[in-house]
DNA sequence: CGCGCCCTTGAGAGTAGTCAAGCTTTGTGG
DNA sequence: CCACAAAGCTTGACTACTCTCAAGGGCGCG
């Protein structure tokens, strides 16, 4: 495992925690770091774990599910390249509320608590930059919180896949295609269904060619469609 | 509207933000910020509004909610002295995404966004407090997201008046009461529900004598039912 | 080839939403 | 101080969305 710092993956830079910093600045956060490669399904923390460190995607993708104590289980997000993950418990806890397990090979970057502290005592944009990020974050989720409350399976799937589109989306000629590998069950997992609910609804969106799979990958060919069952308030 | 510093309704120092700071640092903080009296059902801001501050409550509460394209209505939170709010939309958005309604009189002290980005940048406590502040706030999100996917509304409201009683609780003879003016509306849309569900749920156990509402205030006197209801997982 | 994983599909049941009506409490003005 | 209006709450009947249970099909891998 040869890590050089000069790879493109190990790439700090484009972090939008460390935006804004001067090159100094930059390399003591590189210094304070911990980068580690990941292969595909692998823990990289578990719900309950003590020592938390606050992590950071450069290469891959990760998903975090948290699980209830009767064993349900909701997919809290996915992470992909350049995101954020496992900051949550930061400053309060010292405990994961969620597991973070690889979807690919990964290449993840991760500072300890105090490390992250002292990195944002010396130079204040990594707190505002930190503070951006996890304030977006609560916006999603109680946007997220309206939708479960508020809206048919149906268009919490329609919403869900929009979503992802946006942010894991790649154009292709076929349409838009989510390079995440998702299975039915995940996608249940994210708009708080079941698998089979999640699946009576896709496989007729599929079998109109709005959409299809290959291989767990999802590609959307009518976002049109999808956009107009997400708004549709029920008619 | 003499405004008194030395008024323990205007004490900052109770303020979790503020924590560990120097005197001269809350000097900075009482003089960057803006201290106002509101009257009960006065709007501090509305969804949408630009011109984004973070605000405090130093005295009363505040209802934030939140209404979706469609109409459809979620209370996100209620706010009770010395808390925060108004956070979410700070370094990113700069357009607040709920509306925020005082419940009953009360003093609120806010910051403009660059003044606390100063305040944060010159005091670097107030940063890591305001990180673990929205941090907390994360983690409970994310609960009530899979409060709402996994758990019927039955078990979902006895889980929100487990925590009300927590966070805005105080002691009686007859139990617990929540010290806040909570309408069967209110207790529906904190649930995700509809009042008539709230209703039909409430009652039965208002007959049961687990609690008893007043003049819009609750009072749990049973919290060991209410508790079993919230952990039963559907037998 | 067979096992495991993932997905689809059907039937039936139950939770919770909608619609509708009437009741109680609160507040206001004569 | 009473009357009436408005707001909030309860309750019933009906509907429908979504879950659960159950069975079976397709695909890849050992």
């Amino acid at each position: 495992m040869s890590i050089v710092t000069t790879d493109p993956c190990h790439d700090l830079t484009s972090l939008e925690l460390l935006r804004g910093l001067s090159p100094e600045a930059l390399e003591e956060a590189r210094a304070a770091a911990r980068i580690r490669q990941l292969p595909r399904n692998t823990r990289v923390f578990n719900q309950g774990d003590m020592d938390v460190r606050a992590h950071a995607l450069l290469q891959g993708s990760v998903r975090i599910s948290q699980s209830g104590s009767d064993g349900a289980q909701v997919v809290v997000r996915f992470i992909t390249s350049g995101e954020m993950f496992g900051t949550v418990a930061l400053f309060t806890d010292h405990r994961y509320p969620a597991d973070a397990e690889t979807l690919s090979d990964c290449v993840e970057v991760s500072w300890s608590e105090t490390a992250l502290a002292t990195l944002m005592s010396r130079h204040s944009p990594v707190a505002i930059n930190f503070i951006r990020i996890i304030g977006r974050r609560l916006q999603e989720a109680q946007e997220r919180i309206r939708e479960l409350a508020t809206q048919r399976v149906e268009q919490r799937i329609a919403h869900a896949l929009l979503r992802l589109s946006r942010r894991a989306g790649r154009a292709t000629a076929d349409g838009t295609t989510i390079e995440l590998p998702l299975r039915r069950k995940d996608i249940a997992d994210i708009c708080g269904t079941t698998l089979h609910s999640a699946s009576r609804i896709l496989t007729p969106w599929e079998k109109a060619g709005w959409l299809t799979t290959r291989d767990q990958h999802l590609t959307i060919r009518e976002i049109a469609r999808i956009r107009r069952v997400a708004e549709a308030a029920g008619d």
